[in-house]
DNA sequence: AGAAAACAATAATATAGTTTAAGAAAACAG
DNA sequence: CTGTTTTCTTAAACTATATTATTGTTTTCT
């Protein structure tokens, strides 16, 4: 069934039942997209939860200047949504674009809301899944106001090993808030101890 | 009634009934608090949800050279919560404390889900209230790893007008991340223009 | 009211991070 | 497989921010 990632996936929390997965199943979307692709531009709104079955997108803003600032990533078993825009039905000033050949499973918005009312399961899974997005952002936040380029980028490699062998150095140092120019310097200072 | 300003609160978005109104009334607790009293510290669990009906109160980490960086302000009709702490059941690594003599109303842990599971209007009501903070803590994000420090400032004013007059210039730049100096010559160019 | 603590401004010096530019290596698309 | 795009590194000059120290002012506590 297309929809087993997602089955396994809410398993290790509170566990879908027969009706539950019958209607998740009736209203996935399966999409499977070539690199650089986007599914969310500015201006927009964010009308569907992403979960991402096979490769590698990211959610980024682009500032004044016209340069990348990423928010967030999201691999094999990660769900993507700028949830801002997605509950308060405004447009978003994101974008969600692939960095690798990526095989998705997206619930749009009216069907998320069939869910939650028809599935208290569906419900209680998807808050999770929110209030760990919460939780890891409030440790940005507080690292970023708090730390150095160099203890960010450290942390980043601890907390995300695999992410770190598979994205350019160019994605990390937008994610942790630095010029890649720099990322190499600090990546050299590191190296050379 | 005690918890008068919660239901008002709760009014703007889904208004509680008797039933809900009866059983939160039951299970407040009321406290008065003089300036610098803690409410959370490093290492407890944060076992409650805050509101604060009079007064204001920050929410900060302690970092390595001992300093002190803000997360988050609370005044009159905010709730202020560690929700990684309170929902993972784990010890917090911030504190929260008064910053004016305050009245606030806390609902302990317990309470907190028996409420859920005898009211659905507060389980939305509640969530509401986080998607809010969750929201508002994305955009800080993309703010902090995209802007100036004297954009961060101007920000917090337009933002939160009333507080900027409330507290001290020595709380707002341990919010925007930077030293106090630092917004000291922050304050002198801007208002030179 | 008076002592103690916190606040705000300033300046000099030091460090962290950006910008611009350029070239070599790697990855990608047709 | 090859031309094109992206990535990584380096360096110099520049800008943003931290650190330390000093001083006068305001706020808080008793």
């Amino acid at each position: 069934m297309i929809i087993t990632p997602i089955v396994t996936y809410f398993s290790k929390y509170w566990p879908l039942d027969e009706t539950a997965i019958e209607i998740l199943n009736s209203r996935i979307v399966e999409k499977k997209l070539k690199r650089k692709a986007l599914i969310l531009k500015e201006g927009q709104e964010c009308d569907h939860f992403t979960f991402v079955v096979k490769g590698c997108l990211k959610m980024y803003k682009i500032g004044k200047k016209g340069n990348q600032h990423n928010l967030q990533f999201a691999t094999e078993n990660n769900w993507i949504a700028d949830y801002g825009s997605f509950y308060n039905h405004e447009p978003s000033d994101l974008y969600i674009e692939t960095l690798e050949p990526s095989h998705i499973l997206q619930i749009r918005k009216n069907d998320v809301f069939h869910l939650y009312d028809n599935s208290s399961l569906f419900d209680r899974n998807i808050r999770i899944v929110i209030e760990n997005t919460f939780i890891e952002q409030q440790k940005r936040v507080l690292q970023t106001i708090s730390s150095t380029a160099e203890e960010r980028y450290l942390y980043f490699l601890k907390k995300y090993p695999n992410l770190s062998n598979r994205i350019s150095n160019v994605q990390i140092a937008s994610y942790i808030g630095v010029t890649s120019e720099f990322l190499s310097i600090i990546r050299k200072r590191i190296t050379s101890i």
